[in-house]
DNA sequence: ATGAAAGCGCTAACAA
DNA sequence: TTGTTAGCGCTTTCAT
């Protein structure tokens, strides 16, 4: 049934190689041939094999994209940019989700080795040992993790989340919280270091607590911790838990920025949409996704050397979740802010 | 570099079809052999090239995903539960973004086709010919879109937006509006025809906005029509677009739902953190991911007949975007308002 | 410019 | 139970 190289062949009386060569190489035959040739082919429907193709040259024009969880807003755009580059240069790309996963992270990055040209993983959690002993399967590229001589793609969190520690102190909070992400994640640790040099060059009193799963429900349930550390303002790893704090909060009847500042981190659609609406992080996940993709299939416009690094910047959006830090009250779980130094 | 099967072979001193079947009929292979084969394999590092393997058995064990935008937070949790779903019956999932553009999602079809063992067309905005004509190229399956002997998901949203009207209805609207949805789209027709029968049953006045694209600026975008329609109460085709329109009746000083109430559809993720919390329908979209994997690696569990269809249900969640209808007030733009009958 | 032939990594009859 | 032999659809030397 499906139409092959050689219905092609006998439909014009040329050899298959001929007809493998108008599609592979057309400069190598002759045009009255390959015109012939093509339209025989259009006449059978004949679509090449791109499977039996990958067999002969290596090359699937394939790549796979790992990201932890589709359904978190912070990924789409990322894929969506990656897929559009992916098919600009020619090429698909199979998306898979591991559920935040490392276990099945690995197993999926063996699974899909021999069928693409290239994987990238996006925010992976496996340990480097893992990565390491995989990148010898097949090429390997990530976004938001730095493995020695892996190409990657970075986003500058550290900076957004130093403006947003600044931003806060400007506003005259002293004791704040951050609420970390998921164990394994780079950017979490990035925005922990850089808050924390923030808070010990402002003199502020941070609070670190986690590590939690990226989503709302991690976020709303921090809503008690967070007041009972007398915090009045919260940076969170993203904007799903920002925005379940802001709804944890709101539970408990805090208002927000009054009482309690939040910012969050991805700068994904909803923030846009929440009351109040979110003061949060942007980050450039479509720019990476097209970096990526580059990288991934290497020439990103100079033949680079080998583990290429691109870096991206971030930075600070102020909507209406931050405000000025609420003057020490009564009643409020601390009495004595006393702002350190 | 790669190790195959022959290095395998090699390796233990016995014929390549012995590792294969290993591999792919291990019970067919003595004990002790099979694992002497195992074992060389593990040293070796050897792992099964599917490509190959599909070239030769027909079956790729990969399945195509084409959605209009992987962005819209509708499609994310289909994705991922087919996804799932997918890999619980040993097969991978290529997504794909078609941009909404109908054009692209030919393209893909036909890109896709012979690298998959079927392909699952969501929400296609194609037309049936397109359809019909590119099911002979390749098994396909459809999420809410009716094409002749063709498997198909289909999300019974006729009666959910008939929940919603009656609701409205309920609540003493007379003058509704549908925002509609994009060309192409079976489930905005579906709730359009759903939507008049109703406001002909309850004698409503019905007006339909549209089409448009399934986007928060063109919700925010019809909000002066809306106004200048006079209605009291608007259905939109999905909930960005109702969460947009929401933004944009509160640029416009109009209070929700106190003088317009808004539904919206899919009950995605964000509309629970929209202020107010957006009244809505629920998509079962994990589950007809799952249902549409079934239906196209066919055998959902009976050997059901050539074009099974599975419908899910759906239903209204009321929330807070909508209210009783406002009293006629002078400075509207419809001074009588004169309920029909 | 085109044809002939070998082979990519694997599976599937068929024999032994 | 294992080996032998073709061959999946295609590309790629090497001849011609």
């Amino acid at each position: 049934m499906p139409v092959t190289i050689r219905d092609v062949a006998r439909a014009c009386d040329v050899h298959v190689s001929t007809v493998s060569r108008t599609f592979s190489a057309p400069h190598l035959v002759n045009p009255v041939t390959r015109s012939r040739v093509l339209a025989a082919a259009d006449a059978l429907g004949y679509r090449p094999n791109r499977a039996a193709r990958a067999l002969v040259t290596g090359r699937t024009h394939n790549i796979g994209l790992i990201v932890a969880d589709i359904a978190n807003p912070f990924f789409p755009p990322l894929i969506k940019a990656a897929e559009g580059q992916a098919r600009r240069r020619d090429h698909h790309v199979f998306v898979a989700d591991t559920n935040e996963d490392p276990a099945v992270e690995q197993e999926l990055v063996r699974a899909l080795a021999k069928q693409v040209d290239g994987i990238l993983l996006c925010s992976p959690r496996m340990s480097n040992a893992n990565i390491e002993r995989l990148r010898h399967e097949v090429p390997l590229a990530v976004v938001n993790r730095v493995i020695p001589d892996l190409p990657a793609v970075l986003m500058d969190v550290a900076h957004g989340a130093r403006q947003a520690l600044d931003h806060l102190s400007a506003l005259g909070h002293h004791e704040i919280v951050y609420l970390s992400g998921p164990h394994g994640s780079w950017t979490s640790r990035e925005i922990g270091t850089a808050v924390q040099a923030g808070a010990r060059e402002h003199g502020l009193r941070l609070r670190v607590l986690g590590p939690h799963q990226p989503t709302e429900t991690a976020g709303q349930g921090a809503a008690e911790q967070v007041l009972a550390c007398g915090a009045t303002a919260v940076l969170a790893y993203n904007d799903l838990m920002a925005v379940g704090l802001l709804e944890g909060l709101d539970a408990l009847g805090v208002p927000v920025p009054e009482q309690v500042s939040v910012v969050g981190i991805d700068d994904i659609a909803l923030s846009r949409f929440t009351r109040p609406r979110l003061t949060t992080v942007t980050m450039p996940a479509a720019a990476a996704g097209t970096a990526a993709v580059d990288l991934l299939l290497h020439g990103t416009s100079d033949g680079a050397s080998a583990a290429a690094q691109v870096r991206l910047p971030t930075s600070l959006v102020v909507r209406q979740s931050s405000g000025p830090a609420a003057a020490s009250r009564p009643g409020s779980p601390r009495t004595a802010l006393g702002a350190p130094r």
